[in-house]
DNA sequence: AGCACGCCGACT
DNA sequence: GTCGGCGTGCTC
């Protein structure tokens, strides 16, 4: 006689935009994290078992099939919540981000493609000076105790910081735990996976939007079954299933591309100190220009801090100069002072390398009517259509607008009247082809480079001499090695500073201090000449003087009296709609609810920077409270009290970085 | 996210 | 008279 089989109901999330779990029915055992294909209205989805209780009244259906998969660790499990409690996201569009339908779909039964072959920590092990042993020792230390702990590694450039946090993870390895290395998109170069593959005599395993399905679903399998043990990815790679993680590095941990900007809007560098908190693995946060976010962490002993102060071999940091382009101006129409070209050609003439940074792809970026003053703009946002000589198109940089260079104005109909005003780096290296026809010269920006064999074609290109002088974008400013690069020219060190970001001037002492750090690196001294408008600025005195820690200083005694971050918290509503005035009301309906306590402030609504992007009009809103108050149940009360019409968006964006 | 149902214009 | 536009509503 057959015995009626025994079901129970378990949770399962959908790796959809739902925030709760779905009962279901199932007669086998399921284990918390196992992945499960479920019924859901007409169609079968992926799901994984939860830890919420399960809804003993609702009607349910049954798990149609248990995958042969490992379980999401409950430190995955944990994570996820506590992201999707963090940033307002659905629980679901945070486990999206672990789990794609597509990453299990089978495998065919051949000769797997991607071999996960064990690192091995002592392939390589290289000689450290004595400052960078100390720094290693301490770094392994923190590993070998395996729990959770925060350490800023801040190291000047040069200084050898990679070298140093490749022993915390060679010692990671030893203790036969996983690794995960965050590296900003950018920076996921050839050459820095090279220098992986050279210290541990094994490729990592990489993860970044590039991966093809077949790459992506076997490195997926081999990080869940403890196969791949050292990861190195973009931000993404956060929220692969590790089963023994034991150290994540954070390299570059300035870098605002961590912060993920649609979506569930999260901060890699912040989730990352909360992964390694739920895996009870040290967290290693590096950077020679570390966040004031971070420094302050460090200056309230949240966060341990270690020192690499010196060049590894001695050699010495670039000399940094601005040019005071109010008394020794370019010529009209030029955008290279008379200085700059002249120390340029000297650096050429020693056989040297020189490097122009401005960070604006394209030729120029406004095109203006002579005649009647007219500019041309993107059609779907506010923003000025960019030359591109490259492509010869204007281009919108927000949407991906192109059109062709109008013969006559659209607006008074003038023939000839258009003209490129300002400078982006292909006005510039044509400029630079004017004053040294000799000179080979190469534009280095996003939409020339295109692809890493591009970029190892020209990394070969300048290495090898072909190329005298480097025009580029922020592109240029990590992940490369130039050897006879000496000088550094920054067209427009103020460029940065313009609009009210809260960060603007941190992140441009970032960025030219690490463009700077290009120069010079092998046994040749290396210069950099800052072409500025306003050389007494605190942004261009704080290049000047070497003295980053001085400037995070006078940054962190601007913010402190406001509760501006990191010494308050901030979260950012967008209103959004096609139609400007829906938007409008919308937000003024939230501004009416917004709450009213103290240490709470709520500013705006006011049309964004760029007001209308993509087609859609968008108000913003920003939350700011102390330190000590936290902005999700404020922020759930007010939305909760406000009704969003159907075609109108709301992202909430806590911890926000750009204001646009 | 899908994939329905549902109520208004141009086709055989 | 149908085919199909995508608005809105639901999925354990």
């Amino acid at each position: 006689m057959e015995q009626p089989q025994r079901t129970t109901r378990v949770s399962i999330l959908l790796p959809y935009k739902f925030n709760m779990a779905f009962t279901y029915e199932t007669d086998v055992p399921l284990v918390p994290g196992a992945l499960v294909r479920v019924p859901l209205g007409r169609r079968v989805v992926i799901g994984a078992v939860w830890d919420d209780p399960p809804d003993m009244a609702v009607n349910t259906r049954k798990v149609a099939e248990c995958l042969d998969f490992p379980p999401l660790p409950e430190s995955l499990r944990k994570f996820v919540d506590w992201v999707g409690a963090y940033t307002l996201a659905a629980r679901g569009d945070v486990l999206a981000l672990t789990l794609k339908e597509k990453l299990l779909v089978p495998t065919p039964k051949r000769a797997r493609k991607y071999e996960f072959g064990g690192a091995d920590p002592t392939c390589l092990r290289p000689a450290l000076s004595a400052v960078q042993e100390n720094a290693s020792v301490a770094l392994r230390k923190e590993v070998r105790m395996g729990v959770f702990s925060v350490t800023l590694l801040d190291g000047v450039t040069g200084s050898g910081k990679t070298e140093v946090y490749l022993e915390a993870v060679a010692e990671a390895l030893r203790n036969g735990k996983q690794v995960l290395v965050l590296l900003p998109e950018i920076a996921l170069s050839v050459q820095m996976l090279s220098r992986f593959e050279a210290r541990f005599g094994a490729r990592p395993a990489v993860w970044h939007s590039e991966l093809t399905p077949a790459q992506r679903r076997e490195t997926f399998r081999a990080v869940a079954e403890g196969r791949a043990d050292m990861v190195v990815g973009a931000r993404s790679a956060l929220f692969l299933p590790f089963v023994a993680l034991g150290l994540i590095v954070v390299d570059e941990e300035h870098e605002t591309s961590f912060k993920q900007e649609d979506g569930v809007m999260y901060n890699a560098r912040d989730m990352a100190v909360v992964r390694g908190k739920f895996c009870m693995a040290p967290v290693l946060l590096v950077s020679a220009t570390p966040s004031l976010e971070t420094v302050e962490n460090v200056a309230q002993g949240r966060y341990k801090k270690i020192d690499l102060p010196v060049r590894h071999g001695g050699a010495a940091l670039p000399k940094v100069e601005a040019l005071d382009l109010r008394q020794a101006p370019p010529e009209r129409g030029r955008f290279l002072s008379p200085l700059l070209a002249e120390a340029i050609c000297k650096t050429l003439a020693r056989g040297e390398q020189a490097m122009l940074f401005l960070n604006r792809r394209g030729y120029a970026p406004l095109t203006l009517c002579r005649t009647c003053g007219h500019r041309l703009s993107c059609p779907n946002c506010s923003s000025w259509l960019v030359e591109h000589k490259s492509m010869p198109r204007l281009s919108c940089h927000h949407c991906g607008f192109t059109t062709q260079r109008p013969l006559r104005c659209p607006s008074c109909e003038a023939e000839g009247s258009l003209r490129p005003i300002g400078p982006g780096v292909e006005r510039i290296a044509e400029e630079v082809a004017e004053l040294f026809p000799e000179t080979e010269a190469l534009v280095m920006a996003s939409d020339v480079i295109l692809g890493p064999a591009h970029a190892a074609e020209a990394a070969r290109r300048v290495a090898e001499r072909e190329v005298g002088i480097i025009v580029g974008t922020q592109m240029v400013a990590k992940g490369w090695h130039f050897p006879h690069l000496t000088l550094v020219g920054v067209v427009d060190a103020d460029l940065g500073l313009a609009g009210g970001d809260l960060r603007a001037g941190e992140h441009t002492v970032q960025m030219l201090h690490q463009v700077a750090g290009r120069a010079g690196r092998a046994d040749a001294p290396g210069h950099v000449l800052l072409q500025s408008y306003d050389p007494s600025h605190p942004v261009i005195k704080a290049l000047l003087s070497g003295d980053l820690p001085a400037f995070l200083d006078q940054e962190a005694a601007l913010r402190r009296p406001g509760h501006w971050p990191p010494f308050g918290r901030l979260a950012a509503l967008i209103v959004s709609a096609e139609d400007e005035r829906l938007a409008d009301q919308t937000a003024r309906a939230l501004a009416r609810a917004a709450p009213r306590q103290p240490e709470v402030e709520v500013l705006g609504p006011a049309p964004a920077p760029i007001a209308l992007l993509r087609g859609r009009h968008r108000r913003r809103m920003l939350l700011k409270t102390s330190r000590d108050i936290a902005v999700q149940p404020l922020l759930r009360a007010w939305l909760a009290q406000v009704p969003i019409p159907r075609n109108v968006k709301l992202d909430v964006d806590v911890d926000p970085i750009s204001f646009m």
